[in-house]
Parts: structure tokens; sequence; C-alpha cells
DNA sequence: CGGACAGTTCGGCGGACGCCGTACGAAGGC
DNA sequence: GCCTTCGTACGGCGTCCGCCGAACTGTCCG
């Protein structure tokens, strides 16, 4: 018996002190399933080398699997895993104040469309989660000055506005903040968080580009979010597809919109 | 250059994913500080050991260290590190439902006290904790139902009922919510917790039990506590002291409340 | 039924790391 | 001044663990 083993907060610890296990980790964050190989060439590491780990992320809690046929699919336990490694993954890349310059062009591309928009596990990040978290503040529909919840115009405005209902499903908060690891701010997470960002998937307000976690703002999207929250096409950048996915990478699809948030 | 070296989050978790490093970082979530040898008897293993341990979590960012003379004393680097920490164990005891039975009596009753009242960081936690996260909600000071925020009466009864100053501090929110490990519900952390706590602290309100973390609510302090929050004397048991602490266990002074808290 | 592919199990190798004891420097009490 | 005490630097030892390749199981497809 290892002295880890007694003390749970190391042997949690454990699982994400390897830095393969922690690419697994990460790469998941994006919310969806991945297939064991994919993660295995994503990492860089032999089928087997991955078998181990993801069977130990599995065992620990910290992964789920579910298999169809020869594939074994993965994805994060649930969203207190994917707030626990936000937060972890915040406070670490803090520490290492310069991260590192991406290399080539195309990661370059992808790196400025991750910032726009993306998602965070299940719920809306990169400049578009934040200017969405300061409208419905500046609205009075969130707080953040003194905690984080929603008003009650806030749980209006989503009944009516939104036309969604917020379930309160088991420990979840209704709404809490997620520090944005680009911004450096607070977006919305939680229930609230990851129905609005289901709710733009769904009804075309924003789209995946590529195979990635990035997001791009649809002309639709950019009236809707225009009319509930009055966010203003801002600062826009270029959009570009992502560098790594659950998918192969297929050839790169790179589209130029002009300023879509 | 190994291999968790380029991986911030694998770096971070390696340094809680040691045992004995895990164990300091424990220790000192009463927010206190403790000198270098205590940490290393504390966690059973040779002042060498320890030295390195704590450099490399000092270094790391978790610790941050004061000389004074020939002693080394260490506390957390700050609330950030600590909510890092109590998420972390939280999670962590969560996947082990069943922690071991205290194994001696001593232990169990130090135990009972903890359950009690004792500090998390710098805010209250334990039955206590919960109890007045629950007095304030009940009052329509703290939403807890949309996220975890202070209400503008809330605001108002910290100013005018306890006549305190809530100073928004850097990035540290006003109002957050922490679970405990014992009830498994939220406290009441961030800057209001905290000068919560130290304003307990300092009217007498609550007092260490020995050396630990272990609080005992005082005869005023119910007092108080009845007259702002209208929080009753509740499901008493006895208080005793606790196991260990930062200085060397004297000889044990067991008392007998009746009923406090 | 056989071939291709996804994933797992196993043995073995090599590096990383946590532990200690010892020796040393520095601070404080007598 | 000497001696005790707290903390640090170093060398060595043992273990743990992450990696791979090879062999095997199971699934899908033709």
């Amino acid at each position: 018996m290892t002295a880890t083993a007694q003390i749970p907060l190391a042997a949690l610890a454990s699982l994400l002190a390897d830095g393969t296990r922690a690419r697994f980790c990460l790469a998941l964050l994006d919310g969806r399933a991945w297939t064991a190989g994919e993660l295995a060439r994503h990492a860089g590491v032999a089928a087997s080398t991955a078998s181990e780990h993801l069977s130990l992320l599995v065992q620990g809690g910290l992964l789920a699997e579910e298999r169809q046929g020869r594939h074994r699919y993965l994805r994060l336990a649930g969203p207190r895993v994917a707030q626990l490694l936000e937060d972890l993954a915040a406070h670490a890349d803090l520490a290492v104040s310069a991260p590192p310059p991406p290399a080539t062009l195309r990661a370059a591309a992808s790196a400025r469309a991750m910032t726009e928009a993306r998602t965070c596990y299940d719920h809306l990040a990169g400049r578009l989660g934040v200017a969405v978290a300061d409208a419905l503040t500046a609205r009075g529909l969130l707080l953040q000055d003194t905690g984080f919840a929603l008003s009650d115009a806030g749980l209006e405005w989503f009944a009516t506005r939104l036309e969604v209902r917020l379930t309160p499903s088991g420990r979840r908060p209704l709404a809490r903040g997620c520090l944005d690891w680009t911004e450096r701010r607070h977006h919305l997470a939680g229930v609230a968080g990851a129905v609005l960002c289901a709710t733009a998937l769904e009804r075309g307000w924003v789209r995946r580009i590529g195979s990635g976690r990035a997001l791009r703002v649809t002309g639709p999207g950019a009236q809707a979010l225009q009319e509930l929250l009055g966010i203003e096409n801002s600062t826009g950048s270029g959009t570009a597809d992502s560098a790594e996915g659950p998918t192969e990478d297929g050839p790169a699809v790179r589209s130029r919109g002009d300023g879509i948030f």
C-alpha cells in the first residue's frame, strides 16, 4: 500500500499528475466523447499506454466510458469534474504567465478563433462568453458584484425571452462563475450557462468550427444576441478551423469572416 | 525535461500527488502558519524530507513562506489556493465514500468537535457554518437558489447589523459557496465569510479549541447568533480538544459543554 | 470464413522521485 | 564563548510508474 493511497487528495492529484493523462482530460474539456484511439494519437502515445491511462481515469471517477461495438468512447464524468479541471487549469496557467507562442501559422489561427468564442465543457467561453456574462450583468439579470447568481429578472429572462426552462438538476448550481483562461474574467457556467450554450447551438446562433471546440457566430446568431442582450458585433477578427479534434483532421477548411464576433 | 513539465495542469497536480505534500497542504487549510518542523512531525517524515517538499510547494506557488530567526513559517499562498484545495479535497473525499472510523477515543472526540464548528481556511464551517449560511438565506440576505451571492439586504446587514465593511479585495468574490465536507452542503466563503469569521473571533463569539481548527461557541456568541440571525442553540453535543495542531499537543484539556452548538 | 481494425493484457526496461542519514550553516539561550 | 535547536544540501538507495512492443480478444466488413 503506497502512502498516497491513504490520502484521497493525493490519489486524485496523482491521476492528473501525469502529462499524458492531463492531456486526455484537457482534450475532453470540449465536452464531447472521444474514442480511445483518438486520445492516444492526440497525446502521442501508443494505444496500449492510452488504454491503461484511460482505465485509471475511469476508475478514479474522472471519466465515464461508453462502449459501442469495437469503440470505447470516453467523456468527462460530469460537470463537477469539468469544473474541477477548469479551476485547476486556470490556476496552473496563471502560474506559468507566458504560454509558449504557437509554433505554426495554423496553430496561431486556431488559437485566435479559440479566444473569440469556444465551448468550455458545456457552456460558452472566450470573448463571446465574457460578453454574454457582461451583457446579462449590465441588464441586471446576473449579479457579479456580491457573488455570482441570477437575479429574479434573470430567471424571468430565461423563461420568457429565451423561452427555455432552467431545471435545477441535482446539486449543480443554476449559475456559477467560471474563470475564462483567455479573458481572465468570469463567464457564465452552471445550468444556465449550459442551457444557453445548448440553445445557441440548437437554434444555429453559433456553429462549431471544424472539429474542435472553437465556435463561430452566425448571421442569425449575431442578430439574436443584438436583440436579446444588446451585444454588438465586436472586435471581429478572422475565424479559422481548429487544430485538434476528436475526428481525424481533414483538409483545412479555412474561412475568413469579416468582424463576426 | 520531463513530459509533465510542459503541461501546467500536470505540474500543479504533481505537487499534490504526493502523500506527504498533500498532508502539509491539508494541515495548512486551518489558515494559520506552521513551522517546517511542525509540518514534518505532523506528516511523520524527516526534517530534511519536509524541507525539500516545502521548497517545491513554495516554488509552485501553493505556499508562502516567512522567515523569522531560525524558524521558517509556512502558510497557504492565498484564498485561491485554499479554495482549490477545498474543491479538490471535497471531490476526492466524495469518491471515497467511507472515511475510516477514528482509531482512538480522543480522535473521535476531536472529530465530533470538528463537525460541530471549525474554520475552513479563513471562514466558518461545520454545522455552525452551514447554520449561518442557512439563516442568512432564510432571511433573504443570501441567495443560494440561483447561484451564490449576497442580496442588497445582505450587504446592508453586514454594514449596519454586523457593523463591518466588506471591502472588495482584488479578485476575490464577496460571497462564494464552499462545499462543507461534513455537512455536504454549502457554507459561506469569500470576503463575507472571512469577515464574519474574523469578527466572530475578535468579539469572542467563538473560540479555538486547543490548538486545532475546531471552534467552540461561547455564551455571548450564542446570544449574538440568536439576536442577529435567529439561530437557536442547536443539537449540542460535547466539545473536545483537537487532535492535531501546529503546536506540540500539551496535556489534553477536555471540556464538556452542555448543548453549546 | 478470413482479413482489417479497435482495444486490452503482459513482460520488461529505464527514468523519476521520495525517503533517509549525515554533514553543515545559522540563530538563540546560557 | 559553547551547546542546543531549527533548517538546508548532498549522496545513495529502493520503489514506483510510464513507456513500448508483441501477443491476444473482440467487432465489423466483405
